[in-house]
DNA sequence: GGATAGGTTCACGGGGTCCTGAACCTCGTG
DNA sequence: CACGAGGTTCAGGACCCCGTGAACCTATCC
């Protein structure tokens, strides 16, 4: 049996609770809901599907918030919803490849904000080339200004392709993995910025 | 006399409009104030030293607003307040080095944010080890999560020097040279690019 | 059918962020 | 000294995001 996750007592390991808020920081830093994150750690470390009351009352929310967050994880692909059995009720298992989440969002982020501010510079860089009564100077600092607005997609780009090397596989490898193994899969990692 | 910026009449051109609010978006993007980044590009478009009054009326701001987003973009090192001459007035003029700011930007990210989670996850997974009552595949579990916060800040590093190396030599490069020179640029930073 | 549990939707309120506008401070200058 | 321009601070308000909690829907079982 798993633990009816005690409603009324909270005692929660305190390494749970870490992990929780950790997790829930760093998502809201990326822009998202902080019980987001909290949810997904949730599912991901009880390793085990859970319903959407066994959530509820884990991280003490209100039925409609849990509602509303699972729903929003699984469109980002994040969750999974699953039926067992004869078991009429939703659970919810968290996503195991970490850095498909991770991709995902940068790949998200990629296509709607910095592609679009990017294309908005270039529309700006391809005006100031026919005003008359722009300085050399002038076109010059906005084409400089779209540069950077490229520079970043490309940054952005390396990044991801970097989390996607040495994600799945390689933080599976890393975990206990002799130190001198982790330095040869550092070094590896390293070249593929070029 | 550098152009009385037409107080009542906003009669920007389009491409300065465009740039502004670029810009003003992907600063909100990361996490700042809109207007941060669009104090930031309207002095970097100009090119020279406003007044804070200037501002204020180029980007139809308040007094109070102006005073407040000047301070905390000096405080980031964005902008430069200078006194010119006989002049009691402060002006302020833009860094001029795009990628030192974000370096910096992302430097701070790193450092407050993004170590602070990894040191909680590290406490954590510090915790579940001593943890009489955990599995050892919750502990492998708590470990992966480590492993990928460690990840990111690598690759978060990866990212900050990509974007340092290609940077301010590159970018200044890539302005004006012939696109046979970008295209070669553009392949050796390992992107196609259209 | 009625009862009930699981699930969804939504009006409302709390809390946070940012801007405004006015009071206030501080120096030069007449 | 008084005045005024430049600059700062702050209370108030507009706005937005998120969670609550209750009403509502739906399916299963007796």
């Amino acid at each position: 049996m798993p633990e009816p996750l005690s409603p009324s007592k909270p005692e929660r390991p305190a390494w749970e609770d870490l992990a929780l808020e950790a997790v829930g920081t760093v998502i809201e830093f990326w822009g998202f809901k902080r019980n987001q994150g909290r949810v997904w750690a949730l599912l991901y470390l009880r390793g085990q599907a859970l319903s959407a009351a066994q959530i509820q009352h884990g991280l003490a929310l209100s039925k409609g918030a849990t509602s509303v967050l699972v729903r929003e994880l699984e469109h980002w692909g994040v969750l999974r919803r699953v039926r067992r059995g004869s078991d009429r009720t939703w659970r919810f298992e968290a996503e195991q490849d970490l850095m498909a989440m991770v991709r995902r969002v940068l790949e998200h982020r990629e296509g709607t904000l910095v592609s679009r501010v990017t294309a908005d510079l270039a529309r700006a860089e391809a005006l100031v080339r026919q005003d008359r009564a722009a300085t050399p100077e002038v076109r010059a600092r906005v084409g400089r200004m779209l540069a950077l607005a490229r520079a970043t997609e490309h940054a952005l780009d390396v990044f991801r392709r970097t989390a996607h090397l040495d994600a799945a596989p390689v933080v599976e490898a890393l975990v206990g993995a002799p130190a001198s193994v982790r330095r040869r899969l550092a070094r590896l990692a390293g070249r593929s910025e070029g």
